[in-house]
RNA sequence: GGUGGGGUAACCAAGUGGCUAAAGGAUGCGGACUGUAAAUCCGCCGGGCUGCGCCCUUCGGGGGUUCGAAUCCCUCCCCCACCA
């Protein structure tokens, strides 16, 4: 592919792009990309807000260059600033290697792990004097800094900045002076630490890194950003049942989001597919998704087991088995609440809520609605599957 | 260092002596409906119990006043803002 070809492409469905010229010219000079990704060591989740970015790293992997993400490992001893109103946990050596290496298992789903580069900051910032510190903090002045325009609201509304986040743009524009990195990847929130790396590049005589920075991704709400601490995220790690299922919950809408910047869709192939059901639209989408996460045959499963369970109202196929024998083994009767409680399923969190389940109708035995909460049960009991609401389903045995 | 404001259900936020397990909102859950765990409508939403009634725990911690406190007093802890 050609160099202007590939900045096209690389340009594709960006927020901010910093640097396009230089950028083609190095293209132009058959030089290898290399293509520079934070991680936050303390967060070893991710979640689809996360797959923006990478879709967009793999992209550069694709077309031949060189991923380097590094492990903040030495930045999340300071604290990351913006996390301000609750101090964060040191993390202790094995803790940031587990993290670590949770994170790159999941961001392998995504990233080739042959054209992926792990470094971690403390290699260089582990050795560094104060004087090296203060001669890294007079490359920046405070008008600059204020030029940043969350730090210029804060100021201009005389909400505290404390100093140490003046320095940690330059603590990650520094990772990009040692890795000499032609280009620094991130979310539209990283927008200003990332040019930051560029200036110091530049004070070190180094070609500046282009600045690519893509958008945030809206949760499943649709209106918030994806965040864990709004609890409307998707994570990689979640099952197959539940990624479906959370997929299928977003508005109508969101899906096209989606469809954007996880599938990387078209607007083209995008136009084709709104013409479909919405719902069929969604579910292929959530199948999509699963499929690449999981494997076709999953994904197939999954759909198959939702049209059952919200179409059909049948029951799913697959659900876990309970005996009783391990639910209460010295009971030879019980009622159906203390039997559900033994489960200690999530949505059976105390008794009362599962008599309250049972008031509004929403357990069934076998099918049918039990409306009596102190139902008993007797052994030995029969294959019984029971069902509390629409996402809840278990099989109990008695051994 | 000074001054002022604040800590309420594991989220936001009312409440300044009893009718407060504590308004309202958000989230969540359930039901109905449907095109989905979308939308809409209705209901529930501290825990326990032989349940429509009783018991236990809760309003930053501790102590006190009172028949009775989240609400008053004392004390301690923590947060925030403004001025230095």
């Amino acid at each position: 592919m050609s160099p202007q070809e590939q900045i096209n492409l690389l340009k594709e469905r960006t927020e901010v792009f910093h640097g396009e010229a230089e950028l083609l010219e190095r293209l132009q000079s058959g030089k290898r990309l290399r293509v520079k990704l934070g991680v936050d060591p303390t967060r070893p989740d991710l979640t689809f807000g996360h797959m923006v970015v990478l879709n967009k790293l793999r992209q550069f992997q694709d077309l031949g260059h060189q991923a380097i993400l590094i492990i903040g490992d030495f930045t999340t001893r300071i604290g990351d600033p913006s996390g301000r109103s609750v101090a964060r946990p040191i993390l202790s050596e094995e803790e940031i290697a587990h993290n670590a290496a949770t994170y790159l298992d999941q961001a392998y789903k995504i990233l080739d792990p042959d054209k992926t580069e792990v470094r971690r900051n403390s290699e260089w910032f582990g050795e560094m004097s104060f004087l090296d510190a203060l001669s890294l903090s007079r490359q920046m002045t405070v008008a600059r800094m204020l030029e940043r325009d969350d730090f210029a609201k804060r100021y201009a509304s005389k909400t505290p900045i404390s100093l140490i986040e003046f320095l940690y743009p330059l603590l990650q524009g520094h990772d990009s002076v040692r890795l000499e990195s032609d280009v620094e990847l991130g979310g539209s929130d990283q927008i200003f630490n990332m040019l930051v790396g560029r200036n110091l590049q530049k004070d070190a005589n180094l070609p500046e890194q282009a600045v690519i920075a893509m958008p945030l991704l809206v949760g499943l709400d649709g209106e918030r950003k994806m965040s864990k601490s709004f609890d409307n995220y998707i994570a990689f790690n979640h099952s197959a049942k539940d990624m479906f299922g959370r997929i299928m919950s977003i508005p109508d809408a969101t899906m096209w989001v989606y469809y954007r910047y996880l599938l990387e869709m078209s607007d083209a192939d995008i136009a084709k597919r709104q013409e479909l059901h919405p719902m069929e639209a969604k579910k292929q989408l959530a199948a999509t998704m699963v499929a690449r996460f999981y494997s076709l045959e999953t994904a197939a499963h999954e759909r198959e087991q939702f049209e059952k369970v919200f179409s059909k109202n049948e029951v799913r196929d697959d659900m876990p088995e309970f005996t009783w024998d391990k639910l209460l083994p010295e009971a030879q009767e019980a009622t159906l609440v203390d039997l559900l409680a033994a489960t200690a399923l999530p949505a059976f969190s105390s008794k009362k809520e599962i008599r309250r389940l049972i008031e509004q109708g929403a357990i069934r035995m076998n099918g049918e609605k039990i409306t009596e909460p102190s139902m008993r049960l007797v052994r030995p009991l029969a294959e019984t599957v029971i069902q509390a609401g629409k996402r809840t389903f278990l099989k109990l045995t008695d051994a």
